[in-house]
DNA sequence: ACCTGAACACCGTTCAAGT
DNA sequence: ACCTGAACACCGTTCAAGT
């Protein structure tokens, strides 16, 4: 609950090798592998060849880790758009960027979820930006919809990743990761093929989403 | 893996009070008071009065129980509309029933997360009836678009259900559970109260989503 | 058929002790 | 200042044994 020791200084007399920023990369590493669910402390003091109880002189516990790592993934955000497109595609392409950021660490989408989803940085501000230029004058308003935005994608995200990680759904053999079988639901038992499964291109249904929320944008700019 | 013993039959000589239905409800109720992540198969056990183990003779292990736990709430899934109301205005309430249903259960959107955010049964068929009134007249269009819907409304609750657990969102005080303060993140100390904490309405949120959602459902149709 | 005792291999975290 | 040994209170799960 407390804050850490901070500042490890210069006289790391026992062990310069072991550091916050060490334990961090290799928290993610570990994490982006195993998944949230399979890091454990222990593993990672392991892979460190330090004993569980050294981490905890540098974090204060699990959660400022995983803290520490979300905002590790969290500060190399960028998002590179076009500037020859037109708002509306250049939304779009903010849209996309959000979702590939965040499929770049999995781990991350999971963490996030529990550690703010942050609606602040230069990301963001260029965001809300893009939304004034399509016709959404009030910043209020704007911001409104920005954040409207960053929910929907890292919503959208998250159910994306769970799906990926699901009992139910399992990949179709051959493809890329972003088709998932889905099951029908609704007591059908793991094991009965009597009901097809569904197969759903996630990318498609993420274009679909950016299309039908990027009119719906438009449309809200032109009532006013 | 394999399927749990089927059928516990009318011969259940030993305790027949505990029951799948038994545990399924008390696992359902433990988790909602809980948690999740507060929930574990020996806090299960202790609630019933019996052995851990006696609960894998019901089940396969957590995840078959959690499994359960998602059907029993997914079955009563009903969410009622009123007929006079327009075709845009039904969606929005099928939007907001789909989110109000899924806040009934903390826990199950969590677990759905990772056991299927299934588009079966009527409440689907009703989901997508309702896209094609609207102008999408391609079953296979509108089966896309509500896939997004859901998948858009699922993925909201999942970022509200997080915001509520997060470490960085507090409650505002004196209001009810749909205002968070969102920290502006990017370094910010947990207690540094030098950056003001941003207050968003998840209600405002949400309302925006359905609105944004919605409109652009109806440029879609008005496309062809 | 239904349940328990005992045990295995894990967790996160703390605390006194080492250098 | 930085790390370890030993220990505490937990996990999920298995397996032989009871009735």
């Amino acid at each position: 609950m407390a804050g850490a020791r901070r500042k490890p200084a210069v006289d790391a007399t026992r062990n310069p090798s072991l550091t916050r920023g060490v334990i961090v990369s290799a928290a993610l590493e570990l994490m982006d592998r195993q998944g949230v669910d399979g890091f454990s402390m222990r593993k990672l003091a392991g892979r460190l060849d330090v004993s569980p109880q050294a981490l905890y002189w540098h974090f204060n516990g699990k959660d400022d880790l995983c803290e520490a790592v979300v905002e590790l993934v969290r500060s190399d955000v960028r998002i590179e758009i076009d500037e020859s497109l037109s708002v509306a595609d250049r939304i779009r392409s903010h849209m996309r960027g959000l979702r590939s950021h965040l499929s770049r660490h999995p781990c991350a989408i999971e963490l996030g979820r529990r550690f703010l989803p942050s609606t602040a940085g230069e990301v963001s501000d260029l965001g809300v930006s893009l939304i004034c230029d399509l016709g959404i004058a009030d910043r209020e308003d704007a911001l409104r919809h920005y954040r409207a935005l960053v929910w929907t994608v890292t919503g959208f995200s998250l159910m994306e990743h769970g799906a990926e990680t699901s009992v139910h759904h399992t990949r179709v053999p051959g493809t890329p990761i972003y088709e998932v079988r889905l099951r029908p639901g609704l007591g059908v038992k793991p094991d009965d093929d009597s009901q097809p499964a569904t197969v759903v291109n996630v990318d498609v249904l993420f274009e679909t989403v950016v299309d039908v929320f990027v009119a719906g944008l438009q449309a809200a700019a032109s009532r006013g």
